[in-house]
RNA sequence: GGUCCGUUCGUCUAGGGGUUAGGACGUCAGGUUUUCAUCCUGGUAACGGGGGUUCGAUUCCCCCACGGACUACCA
């Protein structure tokens, strides 16, 4: 029986953990997705837990930003602050008693110390260090000259700790050991300790480091796999360390780096700090910085829908090895797997976004559509009929890259031009067209049958009685009713604007263009 | 500076000891369309450099270059 328990394999348990100290980019919106589609593949659970252990960074709204953008992108996760869950709670600074007592496990196992050494004692160093050329490091070649329980007698220490002097609680990084683990993504990763630091893992302000809290939290929830981006690979053998040091290493989850998603210009990854300055959002959901009020672009605001940026984002640094290019998130689920994923950083490709929209966009049905453009109507005082409006969705949905093009794509089916494109005017527009024009529209007074197909026969008979090209009546009619050469067959936009609107803008064009 | 990770068309990428190095976005040209968009067809364009290993390297190894990340009492 207890065998058994051995090789039971843990059921997967993997946790997007951000930090709220602004909106979620969408490099963090990708790593959500990458630990949500590995959990919902391994049938396990996707937690969400936030690690707020930066006070001085804390941004209010963030939270709950980061909730309703993994809401918006389809990502429900199994556990997390507002929902609870067996591992409660979710948010470290709610956590807070809990990591002080492991610190000081460390600290009575010999891997960690208290050190009192004030941060300006320490920035002085650096400074004194740099200006020989050298780059100060608080390890071993560097512990015992300075004040922490590694020098100070033990009265000193229990002295120090009880009249609450500020002090932190450093790892005690081995002097030269080589640290060999695996990453899921790169395989085997070597690094060695003697150029590692003794890392901070228990503030002065009485709250532990990520270091510490994510690790400890990580084991506490049982997590099995650890999805985050390359940025951690420099701390990945502190963490291994650490592990080993708490004597956890038969639960050490396995990890997986992801690679960066890069600038779209050039150099660094993308940031926060980016904003929508570079010509396209960096955020999933509209952001009004609580602080400056500046306001940031967001993914849903600007039009996208969740598919397509999920299905944009999830081929920045993976690929299903196939030709196919369009995945739900259901298939996202099913394909899957970690030895897909790159190695290299992806540089962020705005138009393939756009691409990525345009082809949901395409796709969805009339009825959809058409429910997306009734605001923008009603916005604009229009009365509103469904059944008229999914007509012309049905005419110009494939010139629409996102749905607030659809004014400007079709304005013509609602109120006549203001203005005509000079020059669409300068090309078409001849000394007979106003004759030309002139007739047509008396035809069209005439003609009971309004219909697309019922025009159109009826201007080619016009045209081949008159020995003229379809041309010399087409373009001229089309510059009155659009007021420009845009838009769907001509017919069908008659048709749609009815006889009486057609003959008021021919009217009144004839009128402007002299 | 140091450490770690990486390097296939402009971008995202497939591939893998012998291939016409494939696809997608973009771009260009042609076709369809009375126009624009869509769509179709076609073109452009890549294995960073140098050494090995090998009959043969873009593919395996090493070095260099370049890029990125990290180097806080931030995550």
């Amino acid at each position: 029986m207890v065998l058994k328990l051995f090789v039971m394999p843990r059921k997967v348990r993997v946790r997007f953990a951000p930090s709220p100290t602004g909106p979620l980019h969408i490099g963090g919106v990708r790593t959500a997705l990458f630990n949500y589609l590995f959990a919902v593949k391994h049938k396990g659970d996707f937690i969400l837990r936030i690690e707020d252990t930066d006070q001085a960074r804390f941004v209010p709204g963030a939270e709950a930003y980061i909730m309703e953008s993994l809401k918006w992108c389809g990502l429900h996760y199994n556990e997390g602050p507002d929902i609870g869950g067996p591992h409660e709670p979710y948010r470290q600074s709610d956590r807070k008693d809990l990591y002080r007592q492991y610190a000081e496990n460390l600290i009575s196992s010999g891997n960690a110390y208290y050190a009192f050494d004030e941060p300006d004692t320490l920035d002085s160093l650096r400074k004194q260090y740099e200006s020989e050329g050298k780059v100060f490091q608080y390890d071993a070649s560097t512990r015992l000259t300075l004040r922490n329980s590694l020098t100070l007698s033990e009265e000193e220490v229990t002295r120090l700790i009880e009249t609450s002097t500020p002090h932190v609680i450093r790892f005690k990084m081995p002097e030269n050991e080589e640290i060999r683990t695996t990453d899921l993504i790169r395989g085997e990763v070597t690094f060695h300790t003697a150029l590692l630091d003794d890392k901070v893992l228990y503030k002065a302000d009485g709250l532990p480091t990520y270091h510490l809290a994510h690790l400890i939290d990580d084991f506490l929830m049982e997590i099995t796999h650890v999805i985050r981006g390359e940025e951690w690979l420099p701390s990945f053998p502190l963490h291994v360390l650490l592990y080993k040091a708490f004597g956890w290493e038969n639960d050490m989850p396995q990890y997986a780096h992801l690679p960066l998603i890069l600038k779209p210009g050039g150099q660094g990854k993308l940031s926060k700090r980016d904003g929508d300055k570079m010509g396209f959002p960096v955020f999933p959901l509209q952001w009004t910085d609580p602080f400056t009020g500046e306001v940031s672009s967001g993914y849903r605001e600007s039009g996208y829908f969740p598919e397509a940026v999920i299905n944009m984002l999830a081929f920045l640094g993976w690929n299903p090895g196939t030709e196919a290019e369009f995945f739900t998130l259901d298939e996202l689920v099913d394909a899957f797997t970690f030895d897909r994923v790159g190695k290299s950083g992806a540089r962020f490709d705005p138009e393939k976004a756009k691409w990525y929209n345009q082809q949901y966009l395409k796709y969805k049905s009339d009825e959809e559509l058409t429910s997306l453009f009734i605001p923008i109507l009603q916005k604009k005082g229009f009365p509103i009929n469904p059944r008229h409006i999914k007509k012309v969705t049905a005419l110009i949905k494939e010139r629409l890259v996102f749905p607030q093009d659809f004014w400007e794509q079709a304005f013509y089916f609602f109120e006549g031009p203001e203005s005509y494109d000079q020059q669409m005017q300068k090309k078409v527009w001849k000394e007979d067209t106003p004759g030309i024009i002139a007739s047509v529209r008396e035809l069209l007074k005439e003609t009971k049958d309004f219909s697309s197909a019922g025009l159109e026969a009826l201007i080619k008979n016009y045209i081949e009685q008159n020995n003229i090209g379809f041309g010399r009546v087409a373009a001229p009619l089309r510059l009155l009713i659009v007021g420009s050469g845009m838009g769907p067959h001509l017919f069908d936009i008659l048709e749609m604007i009815g006889k009486e609107e057609t003959i008021r803008r021919i009217n009144k064009g004839l009128e402007m263009i002299q």
